[in-house]
DNA sequence: CGTTTTCTTGATGGATATCAATTTTAGTGG
DNA sequence: CCACTAAAATTGATATCCATCAAGAAAACG
């Protein structure tokens, strides 16, 4: 198997504080694998055996319930690490990773996760980081689910989803990969249905542009204010 | 100030992995700080310049939007590591915590953090777990609200209050702090007018046994049965 | 070009928020 | 110890958001 280039990774977060050795070191322990669009990176329930850093690419987090409902948890993007199952001490995946388009990600073995968090400390402090934000995150879902009505919370998951992983196109903010309605729907905890209706009536108001698996942000600013609920938003900084 | 009794906190696991002379030299650090009922440990939006681990007693973590409506993020039990948004790498608490019953936590400086990650990599893995276990109910949080009508998420929340506060009664397992209908309508992100409804329902059925400030569960297995929707959950084991 | 997937749009019903009024309980100070 | 007050809880009536049911159109795919 080829090796991974350090160049690929060295500007990311997790190798930040690490000597250009130590990149290598770590690098030589993983391998890298490529996962074609729709093809699963892990599967909820299977046993944690690797954790992995997104290369290139774009994944969707799914969880299905007991009873057999699918959320979409988060979706993924370069430079991020996931199927950390192992560093919170989960000896199995709560989630299933599916690739939404092509993409390649690093795998390490979960028994070196230990000895790895020991060699190298920044390690750790961006593991933390990482689940941290990603418990910001999951926290702002459950205010917005417990505090805002359906078209609030598709326009936040809009703008998180273009924020994230937004690619400027000149009618606006694309989505960087293919999303359906059903998608968001299970990000927002509403149905296709609903999401179809809200889409179309921002469309005839200009704020995006739909196709199929497709969303542009046409108006960010009044996507905003939409989101918070808020009518003076307009009138004040991008970031208060 | 009285130093902190090392037996006290031995067991905790986050002290599990270390010497007792590490013990004290990490307890040396920290200071002890008695909060009255009703008190807050910190503020939303304050400066993090401490995290705590809590002795004794119970926290409300609570978080209000922008828009000012306010939601119970979770309650903090005796031995809980808390605070910690220095880890994150947050400047800021992104949440109130508030001591439901008096309470006794210890408070160390946020800036010897890194220090501290660095020396002794067990305080890593066990705030990667706090961490993690916590981005696990929030997660499991969102799917509720995403799927469960209210009933079953009030369902939910009651008994995952049972099993991390519960104190056996002879009536069944009582929460072991003053909670009221607002605090679960918060949790679960309803009215306390539904709360209310509900548990005078459960009252008459049974399953609970209500009060002001107070709630006991008298029938576990059958709020379960409620929580999953599930008819045939009263014959299975108790953890499948 | 047929088939499947995705999306759209209308009609209806139901869960639960909201509005409104009391009652109960605990705490406080005279 | 008891009246007074504030906080918490209960319960009814009404309104509404959105899920559900239903049908079909549009887009992609082999």
């Amino acid at each position: 198997m080829a090796s991974v280039d350090r160049s690929l990774v060295a500007n990311l977060p997790m190798f930040a504080g690490l000597a250009p050795a130590e990149q290598d070191e770590l690098l030589r322990e993983a391998r890298s694998i490529r996962y074609p669009k729709g093809s699963a990176v892990f599967d909820q329930g299977a046993k944690a055996d690797h954790f992995y850093l997104l290369l290139h690419g774009h994944l969707r987090v799914e969880k299905v319930t007991l009873q057999g409902q699918q959320s979409v948890v988060r979706y993924v993007s370069g430079g991020e690490l996931f199927g950390v199952a192992q560093a919170m001490n989960l000896t199995h995946y709560p989630a299933t990773a599916v690739a939404a388009v092509d993409s390649i990600a690093l795998a390490w073995p979960s028994s070196s996760w230990n000895r790895l968090l020991t060699k190298y400390p920044s390690l750790a402090s961006s593991a933390l980081q990482t689940v941290g934000s990603r418990l910001q995150d999951t926290q702002a879902r459950v205010l917005e689910m417990s505090n805002e009505q359906v078209e609030q919370r598709v326009a936040h998951a809009l703008l998180r989803l273009a924020k994230q992983a937004g690619r400027k196109v000149d009618a606006g903010v694309e989505i960087d990969f293919p999303i359906s309605r059903q998608d968001v729907a299970e990000m927002t905890g509403t149905t296709l249905h609903t999401v179809s209706r809200i889409l179309s009536a921002w469309e005839q108001q200009g704020l995006v542009e739909g196709g199929r698996q497709r969303i542009v942000l046409r108006d960010a600013n009044r996507l905003h204010v939409l989101a918070e609920g808020d009518e003076g938003a307009l009138n004040r900084k991008p970031n208060p």
